[in-house]
DNA sequence: ATATACATGTCGAGG
DNA sequence: CCTCGACGTGTATAT
């Protein structure tokens, strides 16, 4: 990686045009093309390249291409502050916990933190209006349908619920299903909307439903 | 900013929960509290923190803390290859040329790109079901309803165009209204549902568009 | 390739 | 606050 630290001035186009005055910032060019410049405030780059690139350097002005979108970053390096390069070796991939994915396979082995009596069918049903995450019976037999969000819901959540137990209901042997939402909150409108078109709504916290169901998983205390 | 450039273990504890092996990684702390942490391939960092933050440190551990959203990063170093301490100065803001905001300004130009005859009323009209992009009459005196994207138009576009034009049609005054969605491109489903709902599509391409209507706007070549 | 949904999404505008 | 839509969204997955 080469890392430069200089007073610079920047302009991208591409996707959009942006331009940035003189100012000092830390400008990490990556072995795989992309590049990332920051300023010493707030998380996000000021500017950015995914890679692959071609990077080409002309007195002070680098110039960076992306042939695959047609992008161009230019920078003018005013002074250059630090300038240099570093093997940096990192086999490692980030581990994830806590996606949507993990919280679908808690809830096919605690369905009960849904409903008593509910009982998983199938996890990730594929269905031509998209995938449903939960496809279960419930306690009276009937077929339910639960979309599972890790964040609060909101109106656009149940809208999808609706698409996938309409789908579901065109089938007489599930109609009428119930649909369910699963989520550790839900907006006000969404909760309105739940009631209205007869779906449950249910309150789950991700640590909280791990704790019970796989404390054997809990890393982090 | 303190540029730390390490060999080291990080834990994310938050929204989510992630783990990272050991590997050689570039951490910058802004002075705002934010922090990402790079490694030498992808523009995306592999960790994050918005600021602000409580940052502490205790031998080779680094923790650090959001109370906001209470998120804990945890960054064990096992070998410092550069730890620096830099002033960056950068009074600069980054000038945005938002790419959907020309568009409405091109078309409210040159109306004619998407329809003979059409004029447009009002733009970014407010309604309680979101901001139509383009309200407009056409050459017969209907009401048109343009919704605009910059990128390959998708089935929820006809979806919101569709919440759009209903809204509308609550007024007698305007109803029927027509639906027209704006686009370099369009997905073959999407195409579908805006014929099944008489919606038209029309192809524009910006840099067309913006050639022929403001070449005085073309910068950049 | 096309379509869909997830993301530690983030960000900003309007009510 | 809440809601919604844009983003230089990016990313993964299934058809």
């Amino acid at each position: 990686m080469r890392l430069l630290v200089a007073r610079c001035e920047i302009a991208y186009h591409g996707r959009a045009t942006t331009s940035l005055a003189l100012g000092d910032r830390v400008i990490l060019f990556k072995d795989d093309g992309s590049l990332c410049v920051h300023a010493d405030r707030g998380y996000k780059p000021l500017n950015y390249m995914p890679g692959p690139t071609s990077v080409s350097e002309d007195g002070d002005v680098i110039r960076v291409y992306r042939a695959a979108s047609d992008e161009t970053l230019v920078i003018v390096v005013h002074e250059v502050l630090t300038d240099e390069r570093r093997e940096l070796v990192d086999e490692a991939v980030l581990e994830h916990d806590g996606a949507e994915r993990q919280w679908h396979l808690l809830l096919e082995r605690a369905p009960e933190a849904i409903e008593v009596g509910l009982v998983v069918l199938e996890r990730e049903r594929f269905t031509d209006t998209g995938p449903i995450d939960l496809f279960c019976r419930d306690a009276d037999g009937r077929t339910v349908v639960v979309e599972v969000k890790r964040t609060r819901a909101v109106a656009a959540h149940v809208e999808q619920l609706s698409r996938y137990c309409e789908r579901v209901d065109r089938d007489p042997a599930h109609k009428p299903c119930r649909g369910i939402l699963v989520a550790p909150e839900i907006a006000p409108q969404a909760r309105v909307m739940c009631e209205a078109r007869g779906f449950g709504f249910v309150e789950l916290d991700f640590g909280v439903l791990k704790g019970e169901v796989a404390p054997e998983l809990t890393l982090f205390e």
